[in-house]
DNA sequence: TTTTCAATTGAACACCTATTCAATCGTTCA
DNA sequence: TGAACGATTGAATAGGTGTTCAATTGAAAA
């Protein structure tokens, strides 16, 4: 919770920027949660699965079958989005389909696409 | 909803749909640039970094005392923000300042807060 | 019931990554 | 010059992560 970040043990050249920039930084918690949001797109069987769910709801196999790995590889990557809540699922029968929960996920691949494009 | 018809093939449940989305589907390269992004921004130090750049241009030892790591630590990990052109840098003196180097990485941020307000 | 199939889970292993430490580089100034 | 200082680099280590494999669960068919 204790956001004291301690400047004045250490040298540093720029004393007033540093203090301003210090109380403009949100709570470590946030950079906490981004992080791992981030992490979790930092990965390109996560982020194959997520552009296959933007297009169609899939199940497990149909998915492993895509990405040409095994059925256990991707729902270990599945529950991890879960976790996150970038996909839902529902079961019918034998099978569990999965889709995209979250619209923010096309924004950050399209600021993603953009930033590569340069 | 998508129709479970299609025989297994292999391993696969739903033929149509999933080459459907297998011809939408971007190259891989495309999916390791964007994962190698994403990687990068996937760490609550670098993310400070970029947030205190966002405010300020500030010196490697600015930075160190900010987050209360070492000159040597936030080197490398500028090195890898500059290796995918997330910031610039520039040499007055002894002193090497680092700013923000696009402006999609405030978009990325934005996108991922927002994900976090649900 | 038992069998079958899709999906999940846990453990293990290999790979990757962030920080530390020591050495070095580049610039300024005495 | 060379001493001082900010910054960078490379090697090493510790911690984290992704896939595999085997075992298990849940649902439906035989």
């Amino acid at each position: 919770m204790s956001r004291e970040i301690d400047v004045c043990e250490q040298h540093l050249v720029h004393r007033e920027e540093v203090e301003r920039v210090q109380q403009s930084m949100p709570a470590e918690q946030t950079f906490d949660d981004m992080a791992e949001v981030f992490k979790i797109l930092g990965h390109q069987t996560r982020l194959k699965i997520l552009h296959a769910l933007s297009r169609e709801e899939l199940c497990v196999c149909d998915l492993a079958a895509l990405l040409g790995m095994t059925d256990s590889a991707v729902s270990h990557q599945l529950r991890l989005l879960r976790n996150m809540r970038l996909v839902r699922h529902r079961r019918h029968g034998k099978l569990v389909y999965y889709a995209l929960d979250d619209q923010h996920v096309r924004q950050l691949f399209e600021a993603a696409l953009e930033h590569l494009e340069e």
